[in-house]
DNA sequence: TTGACATGCAGGTATTTACCTGCATATTAT
DNA sequence: ATAATATGCAGGTAAATACCTGCATGTCAA
């Protein structure tokens, strides 16, 4: 997994509310996208490919059209190693900084 | 939380690597924080001012030096509201994947 | 007090990015 | 066959971004 793809692709709004699209209703082609987007047909397939760069999305060519399947695992291996490190230690992060916020000699 | 905010703070490698330096020891000043980076303070404080933003950072001053510290609570957030939708069809989405590439009238 | 140190502030620039338009290609339906 | 439809491809532009340099301010220590 390419942590920084995946990264870049989720800090647009305009990829997550695809991926949000795909979750509503998994392959849908591009025109079906493209409704619910304010944007040219172009713009959005742009979007498209950087999600299929970061495996966020898979594609299968129908006939003319282009079917457009969600892909969660890059998003669970987000998750697994990169979340959960902070989340294991989010207690006593915190607590370092109540600590700091009251004063250490305290 | 600003969604798009968090999003957009985790999508640059510099400051990933500023809160997997925090996570290793939280309540850094700048300057310990720029001794593992390769570029100018200045250019550091304006991710950490992003990750300020995205209050996945906060900071306390203490006489000439700013102690930054990390906060895990809008990570959890986005995991919680946004990935967790995801996590919960992942078999099922993954499955209509592997129909799709397996043909559906079989 | 004065020099060293840590950070803040104000631009400037080159690259990346998110759009667009125009046209080409491939598939389906009449 | 031909027209309509779905998508691909090739630039072009304006805004956002990630850097930088230079200088100012505030704090500590000798």
């Amino acid at each position: 997994m390419d942590a920084d793809k995946v990264f870049k692709a989720l800090g647009d709004p305009t990829r997550r509310r695809l991926l949000d699209l795909l979750c509503e209703q998994n392959g849908q082609t591009l025109g079906q996208l493209c409704e619910h987007l304010d944007m040219a047909r172009q713009s959005a397939t742009q979007h498209l490919d950087l999600l299929e760069a970061a495996n966020l999305v898979s594609t299968v060519k129908r006939g003319r059209e282009k079917l457009h399947f969600i892909n969660p695992v890059p998003l669970h291996e987000v998750y697994e190693r990169w979340v959960r490190k902070f989340e294991r230690q989010r207690l006593s992060l915190l607590h370092d900084l109540k600590q700091e916020l009251e004063g250490e000699d305290q």
